[in-house]
RNA sequence: GGGCCGUUAGCUCAGUUGGCUAGAGCACCUGCAUGACGCGCAGGGGGUCGGGGGUUCGAGUCCCUCACGGCCCA
């Protein structure tokens, strides 16, 4: 690691003639990589520290500008912190664990996967794969869950190797040492073992219940997984028969095909309409099942008839009803979402039972339209079907609408179906600070709506396994209530392969023996642990110490359910603690038409290209332009405008840095060589852009200081430069000296400021003058730019360097106006102002002669400000 | 239906606790070869701050209300 050194000799100038941006991000990265630039320190102690919980990217989703704008935000914040004095500690992480990396190794080899196949030693990768349409030519090729699992870690590889190099392009400045995976073997130890830990202390359970089911990847999914998309349905009528002979009931259902799952019927409390009903029966349409008529709160008055059919199961408000109300279970849809062969026990009567017979075997979609027709032809259909748009709860990741099948699922517990597990949680949410403050709402009205708890095993392949088995009876059944757990000291372990402790592998699936569970965790319940994963929880106590809780968790604002909240859960129930200190929320990238940029949408723009287009230094302008929390347009006229920025400040640093003595002098600064009024005033306005700055950055709100800094850099450079040029050439010893070194002290001072927006051309310039990397650099204080401002304790007013600009604008209006060139000598000049102004301009006055190319200024006092004068007749 | 965010110049957005005549960049118009930068510099036009009401000496800023857009949750 390189000290600060601010202290270290000043290295002799190498200015460039005609200095470019072009080819600095391999240079430096370089550079930064061969000098341990950003490598943690591991000696420095917890409050030196500032660690970092980076979201691991999903590698085998595609690089878009989203990536490049969230995570530059984290890394001007990681400079900026690092430049304060605190030892960053900012791992990357990968996200390959899951269901994305299984579809993407699906489509790529053209493979899938068969749990049931043994392991192939002699198993190739696909000479194929790739080639989309030679794959489509010969179909898909079943393999083992062992032979997929290879597949996965050897294509994420090469997607982490892409990551990487699109990071290091945009100059993040992570500690590469610190890299971790989610399916690496230090991931998947630490999420059994803390899985291990969550059922020792009763956190982790297990239960049959019904659970939100996707047919299409057949596996459970869990609340935060779901999203509700609008499509098109229709409220049928149905009628059921008073068993009290008092007549028929209609009910609308979108769902007919569900009559025979059918177990109760509902109404609110208070609606009159059905409160003489409440507690008689009903039998249903078609099969002819007796069931109840109940009251419950749930029940929308407003909605079809008033009074809805409770279904085993057809949504969420069903499993509350079949929970509340003590309901039988009368299930029809398998795991492949289909009816299943046989009828519910409580269909007894030959027709009921020959009805049924139509329906076995059907898809949901096929079965309503079969169900339609069956009640048709008993006449217990209404009307015609009206049709409604209506929310569907889908898997996000899915494609068919969810089922809801029961099945013995893994929890943990997340205050979903705990008052007390609940507050604790939301008080969690005040220990962190949040970026901005608001987002905190979301993450409390995520917990209030919980109505469960969190559902953690997959029916799936590619993640880590639950690492727990079941002895076998004496038929072979599992006995699911007595899980055998590994010794932590075995963990990775994978239970299809790896036999039960105190087993043998031959009593694997044999009746006296083992079996494995075959489930995979929720790709969350690894990724909730990144802060231990990445802190060395367990296994290295010291680094722990060291970084844990974190300082900050960046993450984009549509993962507060998820990944924040898990987070959260984790660290609550095994430490007691609130991960982070700081939560900075990222908006999202939106394409010019204010949607959300993602690849379906065909809107992507690819993100190396633009890093080459128009440089990183310019892509991160446009990313910390973008206010923390809020959404962004992807704009590549911004992109262009930190292009020009970074320009400028190339250009602007050789000019200040060119008044340099020649003959290879090192560059110096000596603050008490700044004698003249207006250099110490423009240091005067520096200090409180430091202060500006340092602010909006405590604040992790580094698109303030941006703006800042920009801002007066470029008058820096139109107003100051101008003023100060012609004294610096050749003003007399002192008067020069005092401008040269302001320039000089005002660069290394805004290059410090930049340097975490624009880490390239701030370092290039660095190097020309300085020994060591601008990015180990301390931040620059207001104190040391007030104390250069000021000759034995006494300021000078900033407002001389106000007046003084404005004169000059005054002035070279005169010129524009008349349409001559700027540089036109003018043969008199008076400029009026108010008494106050003038006494203030008096401090610059040669400085603005000069740079007016005016011999003598005479000065009138007036009312405001406004001059008169007399140009240089135009060359014939 | 509930919660949150937003609405300021043609476009993208600043505007910290209320306080000079509401700002910037882009775009547009008019000029300028100037000791670094023409990817530059100077100047200019352009806004009843979404509508309405209120508090205040004073509101883009605070309060109420409505409209529109977005996100999250039912």
């Amino acid at each position: 690691m390189n000290a600060p050194d601010a202290e270290a000799a000043p290295r002799l100038w190498t200015i460039p003639d005609k200095p470019s941006l072009e080819g600095l991000e391999a240079r430096w990265d370089a550079v930064w990589e061969s000098e341990g630039t950003y490598r943690f320190d591991r000696t420095k102690t917890r409050d030196e520290v500032f660690s970092i919980d980076t979201p691991p990217p999903t590698v085998s989703g595609a690089l878009h500008v989203g990536h490049v704008f969230s995570y530059t935000h984290t890394d001007t914040v990681a400079r900026y912190q690092r430049m304060r004095g605190r030892e960053v500690f900012y791992p990357m992480g990968w996200d390959d664990n899951g269901l994305p990396t299984e579809r993407r190794v699906q489509n790529y080899f053209g493979v899938r996967c068969d749990p049931s196949l043994p392991h192939d030693p002699d198993f190739e990768v696909p000479s194929d794969a790739g080639d989309l349409k030679a794959i489509e030519k010969r179909g898909d090729i079943d393999i083992g869950r062992r032979d997929f699992v290879e597949l996965c870690h050897r294509l994420t590889a090469e997607d982490e190797q892409a990551f990487e190099d699109l990071w290091r392009h945009l100059g993040l400045s992570v500690d590469w040492t610190q890299t971790y995976a989610t399916i690496d073997e230090h991931c998947q130890r630490l999420a059994q073992q803390a899985f291990l830990r969550n059922l020792e202390r009763g956190e982790a359970y297990q239960v049959e219940a019904p659970s939100l089911w996707d047919v299409t990847f057949r596996t459970a999914v869990a609340q935060a997984e779901l999203e509700d998309r609008d499509r098109p349905g229709a409220y049928h009528t149905l009628v059921f028969h008073r068993t009290d002979g008092g007549g028929d009931l209609q009910i609308a259902t979108t769902r007919p095909e569900l009559v025979v799952s059918c177990v109760a019927l509902v109404a609110h409390p208070d609606d009159e309409r059905y409160q003489p009903l409440f507690d008689s029966t009903v039998t249903t349409p078609v099969f002819g099942v007796e069931v109840p008529v109940l009251a419950h709160r749930l029940a929308d008055p407003g909605k079809g008839t008033g009074i809805a059919m409770i279904c085993t199961f057809g949504d969420t408000t069903d499993i509350t009803w079949w929970r509340e109300l003590d309901l039988p279970v009368r299930a029809v849809i398998d795991r492949a979402g289909r009816f299943q062969a046989e009828a519910p026990v409580d269909v007894v009567g030959e027709a009921g039972l020959a009805a049924y017979a139509r329906l076995a075997g059907k898809t949901v979609f096929s079965a309503q339209k079969e169900m339609v027709e069956l009640l048709g032809e008993t006449g217990e259909i209404v009307g015609v079907p009206e049709p409604i748009t209506h929310p569907v709860k889908f898997f996000e990741k899915g494609d068919k609408p969810l089922e809801i099948v029961t099945s013995r699922q893994w929890y943990i517990t997340n205050g979903g179906r705990s008052a007390d597990l609940r507050d604790a949680l939301i008080a969690r949410g005040d220990e962190i600070t949040w970026h901005p403050p608001y987002m905190q709402a979301r993450y409390t009205n995520w917990i209030d709506g919980l109505n469960g708890d969190w559902l953690i095993s997959r029916q799936r392949f590619f993640g880590v396994p639950l690492p727990l088995w079941y002895r076998l009876d004496g038929v072979g059944e599992p006995i699911y209530a007595e899980p055998i757990a590994p010794a932590e000291a075995s963990l990775p372990v994978d239970p299809s392969s790896d036999p039960a402790p105190g087993f043998d592998e031959a009593q694997r699936g044999q009746p006296g023996g083992f079996v494995g569970d075959p489930d995979v965790m929720d790709t969350w319940a690894t990724s909730s642990l990144t802060p231990q994963i990445a802190c060395g929880w367990t296994v290295d106590d010291d680094l722990f110490a060291r970084t844990y809780p974190m300082d900050m968790r960046p993450q984009a604002h549509d993962i507060i359910r998820t990944w924040l909240f898990s987070t959260a859960v984790r660290s609550h129930l095994e430490e007691d603690t609130a991960p982070w200190r700081h939560c900075a929320l990222s908006g999202w990238v939106l394409d010019p038409d204010r949607k959300k940029m993602s690849k379906s949408r065909g809107n992507v723009v690819t993100p190396m290209d633009l890093l080459e287009q128009y440089g990183s230094d310019a892509a991160r302008y446009w990313a910390a332009s973008g206010r923390p929390g809020t959404d962004t347009a992807f704009d590549d006229g911004k992109m262009k405008i930190g292009r020009r920025l970074a320009i400028k400040i190339l250009n602007a640093s050789r000019f200040v840095l060119g008044f340099g003595p020649d003959g290879g002098e090192p560059a110096t600064i000596d603050p008490s060589r700044i004698v003249e009024p207006l250099d110490r005033a423009m240091l005067s306005r520096l200090a409180e852009l430091v202060d500006d700055a340092t602010r909006a950055f405590d604040d992790f709100d580094y698109a303030r200081a941006l703006e800042r800094t920009e801002t007066f850099f470029w008058s820096f450079t139109d107003d100051h430069v101008e003023l100060v040029k012609t004294r610096a050439y050749e003003g007399d010893e002192a008067a020069a000296d005092s401008a040269r070194h302001a320039l000089r002290l005002a660069l290394s001072t805004m290059l410090r400021l930049f340097a975490p927006v624009l880490p390239f051309v701030t370092e290039e310039v660095w190097s020309w003058w300085q020994a060591g990397s601008v990015h180990r650099q301390p931040w620059p204080t207001a104190d040391e730019l007030r104390s250069a401002s000021q000759v034995d304790g006494t300021s000078v007013d900033p407002a001389i360097a106000e007046v003084a600009a404005e004169a000059l604008a005054e002035l070279r209006k005169h010129k524009t106006n008349a349409k001559r060139s700027l540089v036109t000598p003018m043969l008199a000049c008076t400029i009026t102002d108010t008494p106050d102004r003038l006494a203030l301009l008096q401090h610059a006055l040669a400085d603005v002669a000069a740079a007016a190319r005016a011999t003598h200024i005479d000065l009138v006092e007036g009312v405001s400000l406004s001059a008169e004068v007399e140009l240089e007749a135009p060359p014939e």
